[in-house]
DNA sequence: GAGTGGTCTAGACCACCAC
DNA sequence: TGGTGGTCTAGACCACTCA
């Protein structure tokens, strides 16, 4: 007996489900009952209920909790799996997604090193200032313009040699303590820094990719000619819900490294 | 009662169905039942069973043939979906992915307008040449150095300004009748002719991409300076089976237009 | 109305992991 | 041994498309 009446067996949640016999018209903007799951668990997610890197609920639990099977909880799951917010591992559980405890480090870093260069890169922390934002930082970041922000500047290097020279911009209310000596003693990406210290976790990002020719100070920087070719990689990162909390702009040197994209 | 022994309806067909009673060490390599559809499928779109944009049976009559369920059926063509290689399309059936009849033309170019740009690209072709091949080129498309092989060069235009300086390499075994007449009457992109006229469908690919600096010829060709900084993408493209196809390096001239890159 | 993909359920069994 | 995710089945019903 498939779709029974259903008493949500947690007060207070309500899923839409199919109409039985209503007039025909459903209403606009309903979602399967799986999408819906699948927003709830953001939502959960979205309000902390689970860290970084620890464990949900089993599908049995949130079956129960939810009133609804085992298969439509899976399904949500699934989804959720494959846009890299949940890790699935057989026989353990299900788990938040993590950039700390990552093999690779550096999720959305795509610069890869040329065949006879060794790979990782050092770090060296250029600077970390609070300012106020000026209108086109504020604008991408959802903020007004003259609020509080926070900038980094760093280096990151390949066999001693400066490759990426990144600024950083992040919304000055989210990362209140945010120092020079907290970054420097952190090791690791900045992205796992950011979900245990502050509990920002950066889901997906878009990049915008240019070519531009290195200014005086950035050829410096980086030991390359002034008017030299570098990569512009402009990146805004989004937490759950597409909040944008984080603008970066890396320019990389790729004369021994090059970006890798790949197409579906 | 699941897992009936199952007679294969169509002979010649064994699937591995999971062991009954065995010693426990399962084979090496043993994949589930889904898995092993999906590459059933995979051979026979690589065989040339249905064309591009042509419908393959429906699910029913696939787990029929396969001697399975529709669902085992259902969850390999789901993520044949989400490769991109077939189409979903709900009362009409599952399709075969095109690159000719997309809503927007150019499924692997990234390249996108600035705000104050009008989207869309004129083509010009330049040349149409059949070559042999260089080492470096001959090795990415898993050829021998001296192989027959076809060389395009264009240009994409926006706005009567050229944006794209694009050479492309073919292998010359699969692409006879190539010519400049060919490719001046065809309307939509490459990938379309390539598709309908050799039978040849692209399936993924992967870039790299670096800033690198206009030399005389090209800075005549995308009227910028001698200098100038340009985007180099250099995509190799595959076919079924991971066999590389096509080598391209395009040109970019990123002051209007930037490459638009989504991390997950 | 017949046929297609899309959703949802219920239940069985397997593979992996930890205790 | 018990719990977790992973696979497979069977069947019901819904939503969409087209003749």
């Amino acid at each position: 007996m498939p779709n029974p009446p259903a008493v949500p067996s947690t007060p207070g949640l309500e899923l839409q489900r199919g109409e039985a016999a209503s007039g025909g018209l459903s209403s606009p903007a309903f979602s399967p009952l799986y999408r819906q799951i699948k927003g709830l668990i953001i939502q959960r997610l979205q309000a902390g209920a689970w860290k970084a890197g620890e464990a949900i609920p089993s599908e049995m639990e949130l079956a129960a909790s939810f009133g609804v099977s085992q298969g439509t909880v899976r399904k949500a799951i699934d989804e959720l799996a494959a846009e890299n917010l949940l890790v699935r591992r057989q026989g353990k559980g299900t788990f938040v997604a993590t950039h700390a405890e990552q093999k690779q480090q550096y999720r959305f870093l795509r610069l890869m090193p040329d065949e006879d260069q060794e790979p990782g890169l050092g770090r060296q922390l250029l600077d970390c200032r609070r300012q106020r934002a000026p209108a086109w930082i504020a604008r991408q970041l959802q903020m007004r313009a003259g609020d509080a922000m926070v900038e980094v500047r760093r280096l990151l290097h390949s066999k001693g040699r400066p490759v990426v020279l990144d600024d950083i911009w992040l919304p000055g209310s989210l990362f209140k303590g945010l120092t020079t000596e907290l970054l420097n003693q952190h090791r690791g990406p900045f992205y796992g820094l950011f979900e245990s210290e502050f509990g920002v976790q950066m889901i997906r990002a878009q990049e915008k990719i240019r070519a531009v020719a290195a200014d005086a100070e950035t050829a410096a920087l980086l030991q390359v000619e002034v008017g030299a070719p570098l990569l512009s990689v402009e990146r805004l990162s989004f937490t759950y819900g597409d909040r944008p909390v984080e603008l970066r702009r890396g320019l990389y040197n790729t004369s021994t490294h090059f970006y890798r994209n790949d197409l579906n």
